[in-house]
DNA sequence: CGAGTTTGACCCGCGC
DNA sequence: GCGCGGGTCAAACTCG
């Protein structure tokens, strides 16, 4: 959905970031800008339900076995209790001993589908450090063909036809570029790992101080490198995301009129994600946003689809800069898991050129075309009634998509006969749609993981961070 | 008054 | 070494 603010003449498109990306009570107004979530988070009556995952949730929600069920039975068996002691007043030490024991019952019961709910999510768990840890062993095996083949960077170039031809890939393109050697890494590698190890209250005399970690952090700064680019065609300055954004600064960027506008997350003070926007030069109402870094916090579920897409695109790029297939491997994966029936070219660009491997989502494409093309777009993630239903729908769906994708590629990316079909136990499934809390908190744990796989030394904040508070 | 934005200065890497 | 460009900082400013 397209919100624009008919007072706002500027074209400045980076001025005006939004004020309240993230409202708890739902009735947020937003102003003026491009809201990738709108119908999570304001109209409840505008179809909410898009994806596989909501509609798991939709049915626990009537059934029997759900907790939230059972609090209404609680609430009835309380009833029946203060129901029956108001007809019989001579015994009402009977009544009430019969209500406690109801409720000593309910309470069981409850405890004893906690329990189940507990088993269902160890066994989900398992399967993730499962899959996590054959991820891993690829991984390792995939650093080790690396050392052994350092020279084949004709393979660093996933794709990049499309990057190239396209002025608004300017800066991409510089980045692309310059600075293959692994020396270089190094030096980016050591700079970044000092930041994220003192957050951003630490000041330049902290970072020179900490040269040690060299070994270590170029892998991971690839990771805090990795960004995903989303251009959406879009009149507001600014995507929701369900993030909480505070610009740091703003330039001219060359060959685009157009001003970059720098934001960093301010969820978490700690936080090292970071977001550009910046309008096309060659077609103004087209808006990139670019971004980079992984939360250290949780998020709000809304938020979690960018952020996790963030995080694993990091993770695919890792793996798609080894001297293997493996980046072709998910290129061809994120887009026939995105759009099975469209081109997979124009969606969903990966450039894992170094030093900024990029992610590139086009949403213009279906934005402007999705009138004739609405059946074009089937994919397993969801029903194809919503592929192209409106201008900010699409993106949410995309980006919902590429939350699923995230999962599929850190946690099975070596078994792609499962990608349609997720490990998922449905009860395991259901628990967690059924609250978004405890949602948010796995997926920012997930997510964590993932990123960890880079590295050894991570910050232990991330998993600190993804507790579940129910 | 605090949070967020603006904007010029500054830092750093890179190419010449 | 110098200039350029991207990215960040931080003081001044704005706004609610
Ligand atoms: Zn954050």
């Amino acid at each position: 959905m397209l919100r624009f603010n008919p007072m706002n003449t500027d074209n400045d498109t980076c001025s005006s970031p939004p004020r309240a990306l993230w409202s708890v009570d739902g009735n947020r107004i937003i102003v003026d800008e491009l809201d990738f979530f709108s119908d999570r988070n304001d109209d409840k009556s505008s179809s909410p339900e898009q994806f596989d995952d909501v509609s798991i949730k939709n049915q626990l929600l009537s059934d029997p076995i759900s907790p939230n069920v059972n609090t209404g039975l609680q609430l009835l068996i309380t009833n029946t209790g203060s129901d029956e002691s108001t007809v019989d007043d001579g015994s009402s030490i009977i009544a009430q001993e019969k209500r406690l024991k109801n409720e000593v019952e309910s309470l069981q019961e409850k405890l004893r589908r906690r329990n189940e709910e507990n088993e269902n999510l160890k066994e989900m768990l398992n399967d993730v450090t499962t899959n996590y840890t054959t991820l891993q062993t690829r991984y390792a095996s995939l650093m080790q063909q690396l050392q052994n083949q350092p020279t084949e960077s004709s393979q660093y170039e996933v794709v990049e036809g499309k990057a190239e031809e396209n002025d608004c890939f300017s800066d991409e393109k510089t980045r692309s570029s310059t600075g293959q050697n692994n020396n270089k890494d190094e030096k980016e590698g050591d700079r970044e790992s000092s930041e994220q190890q003192q957050m951003w209250e630490s000041n330049k005399v902290n970072k020179l101080s900490t040269s040690n970690a060299t070994d270590q952090s170029g892998v991971e700064a690839t990771m805090r490198k990795a960004r995903v680019s989303v251009r959406a065609r879009s009149e507001a300055n600014m995507i929701s995301d369900g993030c909480q954004w505070r610009k740091y600064g703003q330039k001219m960027a060359k060959g685009n009129p157009c001003p970059r506008a720098y934001y960093r997350c301010t969820m978490n003070p700690g936080c090292p994600v970071r977001k550009q926007v910046q309008r096309c030069a060659e077609d103004r109402t087209i808006l990139i946003t670019t971004y980079e870094g992984a939360h250290n916090h949780a998020l709000p579920p809304p938020a979690l689809a960018m952020a996790s897409t963030t995080s694993a695109a990091a993770t695919m790029l890792l793996s798609g800069s080894m001297p293997s297939a493996d980046g072709v491997i998910n290129h061809n994966l994120i887009t026939r898991a995105m759009f099975p029936k469209c081109s997979p070219s124009g969606m969903a660009t990966l450039s894992a050129s170094a030093p900024f491997p990029t992610v590139t989502l086009d949403l213009t494409q279906n934005n402007t075309d999705n009138n004739n093309n609405n059946n074009n777009c089937h994919s397993p993630f969801f029903p194809p009634q919503n592929c192209g239903s409106g201008g900010g729908q699409l993106p949410q769906v995309i980006a919902q998509a590429l939350y699923n994708q995230s999962k599929f590629s850190g946690l099975q990316l070596s078994q792609d006969s499962q990608l349609q079909q997720p490990s998922l136990s449905p009860a395991a499934a259901a628990a967690i749609t059924a609250d978004p809390n405890f949602a948010a908190a796995l997926a920012a744990a997930i997510t964590s993981i993932i990123g960890a796989s880079t590295s050894n030394n991570n910050n232990p904040n991330i998993i600190n961070s993804a507790t579940y508070n129910n």
